[in-house]
DNA sequence: TTGTTTTTTTACCATTTGGTAAATCCACGA
DNA sequence: TCGTGGATTTACCAAATGGTAAAAAAACAA
């Protein structure tokens, strides 16, 4: 058993990981967890599910190593938001980061969202030691920009989630945007403008008015 | 059968179907289509899964009325705008409908999220019916509005869909919230004066200048 | 009360699904 | 080339799940 004492993991296990760990993602961002069964996770792979089993530990191991694995990926464009650059320039960045992100990724995207819909019982640990003090200390940085009068008076916290809500649609409801727009084109590069307009508006300082 | 042939259905059906559409909300919204179970749902209804039958043809036909049903009701806040009244008041007004639903029907938010992202395969149809054309009536009202003068430039349909993601937003992912903000509060009172001072921003039109 | 229809329960069933045991296969170093 | 341990397959299993048949019970009309 290749996972629970650790030595090194030989080429094979390396490559089989990752696979089924492909797999998984594919199948469980579009059935969620309780949708998803062993058998698609093992076609989609191109593996027996008895070898499937001989790698993970279980069905929900595969959900909590995949879900862990993509947190850095998931969590790196709000990393990326710099505390020591233009305010308005970095959080409309973030804003395009995100929409880039939910085009590139959207399997990721969706796999959080059920996650999350279900009520987060497998991730949230994970989500308590990373999104938590990573959320923490970039609404800090907001809010201190907003102190020092860089940005207008607003609310770090429902900013953040504005812009993941509005970002992540575009993947998580991709289906009905589908329906309302066709599925001919992206609808992402007019939402790109859509979203820099309504946070830039958001974001603008008001005129310095002339009396006072 | 009650279902197939078309007579007036008696007291005490009524009462069942209700009962038991009330209970597979409950179910279908914590735990997705595939997820939630007929055993579940006749538990969380206080009947036997065989009475159940009775009154529905299979899981499937529970879900597609739950869903089918809720609609109108779901549609509701964007049926009420209102292309004669006041374009800015019109949109901030329908943001905060949208927001109180989210507070009050939570569960049907989830259910339709959950939809949604598995690809709509059962709503599709009721989309294409019923959630299509009030949405492009709509994105032609607000298009109006615009070439009217009476808003700024903006994209309808984006905007529409910023409205939908940020405002479902707290219902949907009201797990990751609780994790972010702590369970104690209800971030949707502070989530209004974001969501209106962001709205609001965007649909401000630029103040008439002096030299144009 | 009695006969009839509607509603509910009891006892099942077939399939799916997560998971296991054990045999077999195969890569690879000595 | 041969042995050994890692990798894979075959053949299962128990539980869960959607669904059904038919008997029993309740409701109701006459």
């Amino acid at each position: 058993m290749p996972e629970s004492t650790a030595k090194k993991p030989s080429r094979i296990q390396r490559r089989n990981r990752r696979v089924i760990l492909d797999a998984a993602l594919e199948v469980f961002s579009k059935h969620g967890y309780r949708g998803a069964t062993l058998d698609q996770i093992a076609a989609e792979a191109g593996l027996s599910k008895p070898n499937i089993l001989y790698y993970f530990n279980g069905k929900e191991d595969i959900h909590v190593t995949l879900l862990s694995q993509l947190m850095e990926t998931w969590l790196d464009p709000l990393v990326e938001l710099d505390p020591e650059g233009d305010p308005r320039r970095e959080i409309l960045d973030y804003v395009e980061r995100k929409l880039t992100m939910s085009r590139e990724l959207p399997r990721e995207s969706r796999l959080f969202a059920n996650e999350i819909l279900q009520g987060a019982p497998r991730i949230e640990p994970e989500l308590k030691r990373h999104l938590k003090p990573l959320f923490d200390e970039k609404c800090a940085v907001i809010a201190g920009w907003v102190a020092a009068g860089k940005l207008p008076p607003l609310d770090p916290q429902h900013l953040i989630f504005s812009i993941w809500a509005t970002t992540q649609h575009y993947a998580d409801f991709e289906a009905q945007a589908q329906i309302l727009l066709g599925p001919e084109t992206d609808p992402r590069p007019r939402a790109q403008a859509h979203l820099q307009a309504m946070f830039g508006a958001l974001l603008d300082l008001p005129e310095p008015s002339a009396n006072g």
